[in-house]
DNA sequence: CGCTCATATTAGGCTACACTAATGTCTCCA
DNA sequence: TGGAGACATTAGTGTAGCCTAATATGAGCG
């Protein structure tokens, strides 16, 4: 009467989706993810997450431990991965071929991750050449699940001095995104550090390419994610 | 404390917009809809009709008539349009843009019509040069809402003798569409009726650019919408 | 060591939308 | 004109997710 042998995976709900997505984002540096950590992230009340949490155990996407927090299962992993990389996919797709900044596709791409078809996605993926990285320099996970780790040091914590590549822009805010793309603060961008102020003051950097100099303030140098140049 | 003057519509949920296109596609010819009707189209039972029927008539979205059916009204008819808009340039999009055939793009289009914004149909309308048809040839409503009615006849009402321009394939069944484009039967072509068996028998068409003939039995004839060349 | 406060969970309720079973209404034909 | 049968509606349930209010837990500090 059901399917043969082969598990055939129930399909997620939309809030399922998010909720796999928001812990795999809290819980991606090894810890736990906590209930109101994930109900700040999705702006809900706790017991609403309470509950949720009681449902993705049962289905076997997380694991629970009372008053502590959740992590994903394999399984939710695989499931919170397939949803990064559709949006990823959606907001490189958006911003190439269909004339989206790179500050206004998150909540396109937020809403539509939901809706394509995997086959959608990998027909996005193939017209843009298998991309490895979304346009914010984020690493797109592979159809099989798989995402590139790298150590990346924020430039609020580089040494001056030091030769760096901007690999990624840690924020989704449209105003501070059109502010680092107005000055040249974009994944790809090779710079160096000149000057840091103290007491949390700003980092000055020049770009390699145009011999500028920006200077950026504590808390947008927190969000930019560089790799160290050989030295 | 509320919005201003300025009525905020609250955003319709996905199973009330089916609901309008469902209601669209069974009263566009001026009579009522259904709720059995709507039941079959939408694969629901009735009272479940009957329920979202109340719920559309209090949201001022359609009229109804007990135990007679429902209409539009001209606020649901342009929540329905702007559905239909989405469905078929996301259609024609999924075709040209993404390699799509015009025998699988339905179920894809039909998800995502629910979640794109205005901007991205926009966009891919722009995109596609403001296309006026869907790959099926069914016309897309503008973004004001207007929508062109041609009057078009089914091939299999054809007059032998009769010289057509074929413009609308009204099926989503992809078995069927693929059949059609094999034999070349695709909007815009242009054809020569030349027989027709007795009865409710296949009719047979010249393609007027090759030179070739189709043999077309009944069933699928009355799917092909054609509108008759100068005599 | 125990208490306080932050955090988590449970209890109870609401909405949207589906379902089945029971009941109402209309139409057409004998 | 009076049913019979088709169709519509109402009644009553269930599930997913959200909420607020009430309660439980645990961790750090006096």
């Amino acid at each position: 009467m059901t399917l043969p042998a082969s598990v055939q995976e129930p399909a997620l709900t939309r809030s399922v989706e998010d909720y796999l997505k928001a812990i795999y984002r809290l819980s991606s540096q090894g810890g736990f993810a906590t209930t109101s950590d994930i109900a700040g992230l999705l702006t809900l009340s706790a017991p609403s997450v309470s509950g949720m949490v009681k449902r993705l155990s049962e289905m076997g996407l997380i694991e629970h431990v009372p008053y502590r927090g959740v992590q994903l299962t394999s399984q939710g992993r695989r499931a919170a991965l397939r949803m990064i990389r559709r949006h990823r996919v959606l907001e490189l797709y958006l911003t190439r071929n269909l004339g989206y900044d790179w500050d206004n596709v998150h909540n396109e791409a937020e809403r539509l991750e939901h809706a394509v078809s995997d086959d959608l996605i990998e027909r996005m993926a193939a017209t843009l050449g298998d991309p490895r990285y979304d346009p914010h320099g984020d690493p797109i996970p592979t159809a099989t699940g798989d995402i590139e780790e790298t150590e990346l040091a924020s430039l609020a914590d580089a040494e001056v001095g030091a030769e760096l590549e901007l690999r990624q822009v840690g924020t989704q805010e449209p105003a501070r995104l059109r502010y680092f793309a107005e000055q040249g603060l974009v994944p790809g961008v090779r710079v160096t550090v000149t000057d840091r102020q103290p007491f949390n003051g700003p980092t000055t950097v020049y770009l390699n390419a145009s011999g500028t100099a920006r200077i950026v303030g504590r808390e947008l140098a927190q969000v930019l994610w560089c790799r160290e140049l050989s030295p």
